[in-house]
DNA sequence: TTTTGGCACTCCAATGGGCCGAGTGCTATT
DNA sequence: AATAGCACTCGGCCCATTGGAGTGCCAAAA
């Protein structure tokens, strides 16, 4: 990144009041404006704004407009200009109350993203809980009719994972029980993916001491394992209407764009995984998004974490003009609620 | 429904060709073009254009622009005027391919109201299926840690509800066992509705004989009929951004308005309960809808059966400028698909 | 009686000129 | 280094003009 060290006290100063003038108002900020908070005269504004564009950090649309912050400007601005407002603490409890009365991880991440994205009037993005940081608990196996078995997994967060599961014969509800037992001595208390791969390992080891029945049913566990411990949603999305009171993105075509992105995930989770590593508040500013639809739009998020195990990733997506200081708090604060809730949720193993 | 006996073949037939026109060119139609395709001098046509606005079928938005179909106009069209184009066959078998291979309800419909969307390039609507005719399969009880008990309960589509549900103490799992034999055998094969019913009359009846445990978890199984049977979402929708091409939509109040009722689905499931009652396809026209949001849409739906009982409803929803004589037999198809996909998933209760 | 041609009229949409205001860059001055 | 002054640029707005599309009505033709 970056760094600005030739930038003087006064051109940092005024850079971010331009940068919050330009977000209050929405329109390129002239020197007039800025001369008369600064108690300088507007041509002396002016040099130093020439100075600031030099450098990259804002433009004027056209000759005769005031200024306003580029990507770097805005960059600048809230990597080491901006003064974060602490957040109410009213605000904290109401959110806390909101979040912690709810039942099971899904409702919760349901809740925290529907109030995210109306207390900053802008769409919220919320990753569900990965794989790697589930832990299995317990596994239950239910014959249905037609050779098929429903497999009932039960996560560490309280969460319910269902698979209906094909097998090559009719197993009875006792194999399926001594089964279920076996799963659960061998999984039980690891995470997911080296649950699965334990599970392999094993099987594989005591192939010959295990009867050929249980074999056929570790196969199905596995099963099991692979996609039903994952929710159908990777994320959430909430929200999205908000955005559609933006001037900056009330067209169309942007919005569309918008939308589109949201609905086939991918590209949005190649995103969230770039914020997922270091937990604390993340923002990505426009084009650094690296993808077009998201080009005017700003994205603010944090990782929430149960026991310094990283879960996933909330987050808050707006125009690039939006109120960082804010929002930013907002953010990081919901994330901690967020994992404390789990937290609290998330049950010693049987 | 108003009918317009006094209507001539000839005013009849320009109906159709003005509507037909509008449909395709989105552009009030003057009289010069039908002129050219019926025959006749522009004076002529313009003679029975007033007759037609004098009945409330057809309106100009000023002085010198063409006609186009006011609500009424469009309902007489779809109503008796319209020739609907038979469906390609290849278009059917694609589509039931596609459908048959899901593996349970929730998938099926996700699939339908993806490929109708596709197909229409408009919004798609689909009803879960109603309570009333979801019948109760099986039911089990699986202890969980800090008196809390999971029910898991099949339905006769094969679709799997779960429920976490706070118990008043433990139950041990041969408690829960013996419930849930109880249970599956008051409630076997009954609606879900009537299950609950009659499960209620069935406690109250044995009240004496039961011991108090199985009145509590009768209690409880109450809880997991009254919420569990029924999906989180009442219905889908999908391809709404379809919607944004619409250039009679591309307003961003406009869009708002539609996809913030798409979220919040009250009044929308109001209206897919009008379109239950009887099978066959539905039609609403803007306005006839009877709330805002969707003044500049219509709403094509149809119901989906199995057995001849209605399960829910599907539908597209686009511009009123819409191709009814494409849409009417793809939504009409896709139900009767949908509800023949969901027969062959239904299995009878073991 | 129905159809047609003609004509005056209305209204929208696009065009282009003129003007104002906002803001800049540069230079001379303090 | 800061400022005042000045010429210049550009977008936005208002307004008048114009052209085109379409109507309604009436009188003439079929």
């Amino acid at each position: 990144m970056a760094s600005f060290p030739e930038l003087s006290e006064r051109a940092q100063q005024l850079l971010k009041a331009l940068v919050e003038r330009y977000i209050g108002e929405g329109q390129p900020v002239g020197s007039r404006v800025l001369a008369r908070d600064a108690g300088l005269s507007p041509a002396t504004i002016r040099n130093v704004m020439a100075d600031l564009e030099e450098l990259g950090l804002i433009t004027s649309p056209h000759t005769s407009a005031g200024r306003l912050p580029t990507v770097s400007g805005y960059r600048l601005f809230v990597d080491s200009l901006l003064t974060v407002k602490p957040l109410h603490q009213a605000i904290v409890d109401q959110l806390w109350l909101d979040l912690e009365s709810r039942e099971n991880p899904r409702d919760l991440l349901e809740t925290a993203s529907k109030l995210l994205s109306e207390l900053t009037h802008m769409a919220c993005i919320i990753s569900m809980p990965r794989r790697e940081t589930l832990v299995f608990q317990h596994i239950e196996f239910l014959p249905l009719s037609d050779n098929r078995v429903l497999a009932i997994l039960v996560t560490s967060d309280q969460e319910i994972h269902n698979k209906i599961i094909h097998t090559p014969h009719k197993f009875s509800a006792a194999e399926l029980q001594t089964a279920a037992n076996f799963f659960n001595a061998v999984c039980g208390g690891k995470d997911m993916v080296s649950a699965r791969e334990h599970l392999r390992a094993e099987l594989a080891k005591e192939r010959d001491r295990l009867s050929e029945q249980l074999l056929q049913a570790g196969e199905i566990a596995e099963q099991a394992l692979a996609e039903g411990g994952r929710s159908r949603k990777p994320f959430l999305v909430r929200g999205e209407t908000n955005l559609m009171d933006f001037v900056e993105l009330a067209d169309v075509d942007r919005l569309r764009g918008l939308f589109e992105a949201f609905r086939q995930k991918e590209s949005i989770v190649g995103l969230l995984d770039r914020c997922l590593e270091s937990p604390g508040v993340k923002i990505i500013i426009g084009e650094e998004s690296g993808f077009r639809p998201l080009e005017p739009c700003s994205l603010v998020t944090a990782s929430y974490s149960v026991d310094n195990r990283v879960m996933g990733v909330l987050g808050v997506i707006g125009p690039t003009r939006m109120k960082y200081e804010r929002v930013i708090p907002l953010v990081d604060v919901t994330a901690k609620l967020v994992g404390a809730a789990l937290n609290q949720r998330t049950l010693a193993p049987t």
